[in-house]
DNA sequence: CCTATTTTTATGTCTATACGAAATCAGAAG
DNA sequence: CTTCTGATTTCGTATAGACATAAAAATAGG
């Protein structure tokens, strides 16, 4: 078997030499050298490439398991895990479509507008990036039962995601699809109560005035900007919940119940 | 120095060593018989008690300590750590008063309305508890600049937090006061947008019918019901955000601006 | 009494080895 | 071709020992 070359082979940073190996995968984990699925070198690979025993090896690797980066399994091998949907998802929508298949609810997407456009002055301040840049503007309404269900206003950069030129978005909506194809490392979510004003209160078909919940959520990948989404849900009858257990730190559920 | 008996001494079932040992720990840790602060016992303590090796009783501490459960430093020994505010304050208000304190603007909360009730039919169904519990009640309005911040409608469990009857939340407000008295296990957040009512939009000053953000947060230990808050934010004026990192899931920071 | 130095101690990291367990792979049997 | 079986690989866990490091504690010096 070809022992695949780490992009880095520089190490002994002041850091302990677990230190060095943990830093290494995970960075290959994390630039995408190493895809998600892929396998990593085995412990005796290791071994050999940085010249120590097997239990720090498997020190560090035991510990990239429990931290969900990779997962292991005897005789196979050890493989990058693939993108962590738990914290990730987070405050994300559910799955609308999925969803509604479930419950055998008919579901269906619009999309109002999708164009190149360049970042506006405004965004690009609150993304703290250059005016001008070169994104996909796609503007999407969320229904179930014929009710509309959130309204989807998103920028997605054309640079970090390329792909995205060919994508029409009528088969599967934006959030869906940027989820099944771009990895992430970073995500700020902000929730904010507005009034509805008299075109949000159009699209969405309620009065003029009542309570919406906007969710934005900006998405990263290696400090590079990939998207950017306000989706407000309308009136009182949505809510955003997660759970937490303070030993794990994690989101035990997630729901967004449609009442 | 006498080592501190943990409070489960049966083991092994169909786990590892280790295991045992972290679940003892966790236990120990979890169940409050080791306080926040608190020295545990050393590796050599752990070696004797458990009959094993250094190594193994290392691991299990090591893990502990990345998990943030407990703090280690050399020569002093290991020591549980105080909660945790990262993902515990998750969605929690700040801390208004120490906020406020920073920025050197008047600050004061207005106990409305605390008095010892029975758990209402519709709150313990949500709660899934049984209806006539005993349990504080507690409204708090928030005022920064003398203007309502927030307004506050808590019940507290009497049963779990029995320190709490001789408190009247003058000088500390109940969700500060809570932090810093009642460990936590479990926590669970659901944002809605309300329109306010005539009562609400009165407490608040606001217009009738304004959108406001309401979080509402319930605290549990151990299975036990410790506390259940909503938290009204009047107007558009208001955010909640986290920020998450894929790698730790963590959050890194946490805001509420007031616009 | 205060300060500087040495000692002691608990953790941090690493090694080499060992046995167990599980899953894959290959080969044998049907 | 399918199924069973056994061998091999890889990870899971544990041991005993070693040296390093940081910091508290004890000691010596001013």
């Amino acid at each position: 078997m070809t022992v695949r070359e780490s992009g880095n082979a520089t190490r002994v940073e002041g850091s302990s030499l677990s230190e060095t190996i943990r830093r290494d995968v995970e960075a290959n984990i994390m630039s995408g050298l190493w895809a998600p699925g892929e396998r990593i070198p085995s412990e005796q690979e290791f071994m050999a490439q940085y010249h120590c025993s097997r239990m720090t090896v498997n020190r560090v690797l035991s510990r990239l398991s429990e931290r969900g980066l990779i997962l292991r399994r005897r005789k196979a091998g050890s493989f990058v895990a693939p993108p962590r949907q738990d914290s990730a998802m987070f405050l994300e929508i559910r799955d609308f479509a999925r969803e509604a298949a479930g419950q055998g609810r008919p579901y269906r997407h619009e999309i109002l507008l999708r164009r190149i456009e360049k970042l506006s002055e405004v965004r690009a301040l609150s993304l703290r990036l250059v005016p001008g840049l070169p994104v996909l503007r796609v503007l999407c309404l969320h229904v179930l039962d014929d009710q509309p269900q959130a309204y989807e206003d998103r920028v997605i950069s054309l640079e970090k995601v390329k792909a995205v030129r060919e994508e029409t978005f009528e088969a599967v909506p934006p959030g869906t699809w940027l989820l099944g194809h771009v990895p992430w490392t970073e995500a700020r979510h902000t929730i904010r109560a507005i009034n509805a004003d008299a075109t949000l209160a159009g699209i969405l078909g309620i009065p003029e005035r009542d309570a919406c919940l906007v969710l934005n959520r900006r998405t990263w990948h290696q400090a590079e900007f990939v998207t950017d989404v306000d989706i407000t849900y309308p009136g009182e009858g949505h809510e955003l919940t997660g759970q937490f257990s303070s030993t794990t730190g994690q989101v035990v559920s997630l729901d967004v119940p449609h009442r």
